[in-house]
RNA sequence: GACCGAGUAGCUCAGCUGGUAGAGCAACAGACUCUUAAUCUGUGGGUCCAGGGUUCGAUUCCCUGCUCGGUCACCA
């Protein structure tokens, strides 16, 4: 425990011993926000002379009699100005000189009742008649500073903001807000959708067959039923029986699962909005995409403009259609639309993109797509019709042969959105289905399972559909000028600390040997954080260790005898 | 998965060619009745990520591991 920490229990032990409850049951009447006066607040009128306010200590400038501080609630920050002949009208100056002063510390929860003036210094402050102790703070905060606009020892290690989003959400206001907006997005999203009255559903998560998507998995096991289970990596196969159902439409916001590497673009869970709707087709489909995306961006911003990195985006409607082949031919000057494989082959060569003779027709263009086009789209593009070979699910063109009715929305040089006109015809699904066994067996990880349970809802006749998924992730990435996918989830996968395992580790084992708990907190402060360090020190050196510890630092615990370090050290092995 | 970079006080970071560490803020003691990165005086605080090696001696050099970041690859 640091020395901060230990003052500040000491505080909280003064707290108790005066009869002030550092963490009080009762409701603390909240009627105002730091926001609400600092719009509001007007002199003239005299307003906000009866205020109680909830919050955060954030900081503090002590100056004798009199100390202002830094109360941050869920809507901002604003000053409070303390006077100890306020605070304390009497002859007792306690709350004041002792209970604020020694032992209230930066990051308490506390509540303030008192009324608003303006500084000399012309700032918007209450002037507190009473403060009292909500929650105390045993742990320090990282102290962040701030002066005209800029700030000082910004909070913005990585790793602490996403273990510790609780600490990025109390220090970096701008965080805050980017969950707060993906928040609006979401529900306008579905404003947008239920007022054309389609209807959002759930479907299961845990998948005894998982489709819809090309990814591998997580595997997880049912005990009772005794068979494995899949995360979902997608929703699409279960919405489409819906359909079949008769359902005319349907939406749901999915959390996915996807077994595969991670970078600022990919978390393993991720969550896309998939949207089915009967008798339409993807042409149909672009036209809702363009307008639901324009109107979430025109509900954030009141425009459709967004400035994403250094690019200036704007998500008005109509967006640029493009077909695959279109595009290509657009950034290379290359035709590619008559190829056949070796050709494609070929000009994938001249173009310097790397290929090898296990790559087929459809991955051959997939690839050029990738290397010379996808990269230098930035503003909102639909690119149509996609070879067959790598869409098992989307029907075949009504016109091109060997494409198919798809589109993806490319924004940023980045996919946003995939679509198909569905894929309705029994008998071809089963055999796109069987040409995707072929791909497995072949050792292609990501083929997708045959699924008979849906081939078998579907021969029941599905209506004509059109379909669409949207990164929920992305979007917020792109309407919030997000750099990282971990910016815009609030828990992001991250690797256990080995660290703090192993810490758990041996605790566990002290305990089941039967050593004090308050001698087990002494073990890693003289150095012994894991099992292995404790294998390869001898009972003398731990016994003088750990006495010596506990005299230097005065603990005042009852020293173990030589023969029970010996008996602990024993009972581990 | 490959390569590169980072890990030092509660926080943000210095620390040269190896001699066991510094600053600001925070903390503690004191002064101060309108300050605002408050100020002024004084004090305490660190297995320098972990393990191993080279060395008389490692925070520093080398190797391995852990975690994070970046780029690429894989991947929607």
């Amino acid at each position: 425990m640091s020395d901060q920490e230990i003052e500040r229990r000491k505080s909280l032990e003064f707290l108790i011993q005066n009869n002030i409850n550092p963490y009080p049951a009762e409701a603390y009447p909240v009627n105002v926000t730091a926001e609400e006066i600092k719009n509001n607040y007007d002199e003239q009128k005299n307003n906000y002379q009866d205020i109680s306010i909830a919050g955060r200590m954030m900081s503090r400038r002590i100056m004798g009699k009199v100390s202002f501080i830094e109360l941050q609630d869920h809507t901002g920050k604003i000053q409070v100005y303390i006077k100890r002949d306020t605070l304390c009208p009497g002859e007792d100056k306690s709350l004041y000189n002792t209970i604020f002063k020694k032992h209230f510390d930066i990051g308490d929860i506390i509540g303030v009742k008192g009324f608003v003036f303006i500084t000399q210094t012309g700032e918007i402050t209450i002037h507190a008649t009473e403060i009292k102790m909500l929650a105390k703070a045993i742990r320090p905060l990282p102290i962040v500073k701030e002066k005209d606009g800029k700030v000082f020892d910004a909070f913005t290690d990585p790793e602490q903001r996403y273990r510790q989003r609780y600490l990025d959400l109390i220090l970096n206001p701008k965080s805050r807000d980017v969950f707060i907006k993906r928040t609006k997005i979401v529900n306008s999203m579905r404003d947008f959708l239920n007022s054309k009255g389609y209807l959002e559903v759930e479907t299961p998560i845990l998948q005894p067959i998982y489709g819809g998507a090309a990814a591998r998995p997580f595997v997880t096991h049912h005990n009772t039923l005794d068979i494995d289970l899949y995360l979902r990596i997608a929703n699409e196969l279960y919405l489409k029986r819906l359909i079949v159902g008769g359902l005319p439409a349907v939406y749901e916001f999915s959390k996915d699962f996807r077994n595969e590497g991670m970078d600022r673009f990919h978390n393993p869970e991720f969550t896309q909005m998939e949207l089915y709707v009967a008798y339409k087709d993807y042409i149909w489909m672009m036209e809702l995409v363009e307008q639901m995306v324009e109107y979430i961006t025109k509900q954030l911003y009141g425009t459709t403009k967004v400035k994403v990195g250094e690019n200036e985006i704007d998500f008005k409607a109509p967006w640029k259609r493009l077909t695959m082949y279109d595009a290509i031919k657009e950034f290379t000057g290359i035709d590619i639309s008559n190829m056949n494989e070796d050709e494609l082959r070929k000009t994938a060569k001249t173009l310097g993109i790397e290929v090898d003779e296990t790559m087929g027709k459809g991955k051959l263009i997939d690839e050029i797509f990738g290397e010379t086009v996808e990269p230098n789209l930035i503003q909102p593009t639909f690119i149509m019709d996609y070879p067959v070979e790598m869409s098992p699910l989307a029907k075949k063109h009504r016109s091109e042969p060997g494409l198919v009715e798809r589109f993806e929305v490319i924004v940023n040089g980045k996919e946003l959105a995939n679509a198909y006109s569905e894929l309705n015809d029994p008998i071809d699904q089963r055999k796109r289905f069987e040409e995707q066994l072929i791909l497995a067996k072949r050792g292609d990880k990501e083929a997708m399972m045959l699924d008979e349970d849906f081939l078998q809802a579907i021969e029941y006749g599905m209506p004509p559909t059109a379909g669409l998924g949207i990164g929920i992730d992305r979007l917020t990435m792109l309407l919030t000028d997000s750099h990282s996918i971990q910016d815009v989830i609030l828990f992001p996968q991250m690797k256990p600390d080995r660290t703090v395992f192993e810490l758990n580790e041996l605790v566990d084992k002290l305990q089941e040997a039967g050593v004090p708990s308050e001698w087990i907190k002494v073990f890693p402060q003289i150095g012994i954080k894991s099992l292995k360090a404790l294998k390869n020190i001898k009972p003398g050196k731990l016994h003088q260790d750990l006495c010596g510890f506990n005299k230097k630092n005065k603990l005042n615990l009852t020293n173990p005898t030589l023969e029970e370090v010996e008996k602990w050290l024993e009972d581990l092995k």
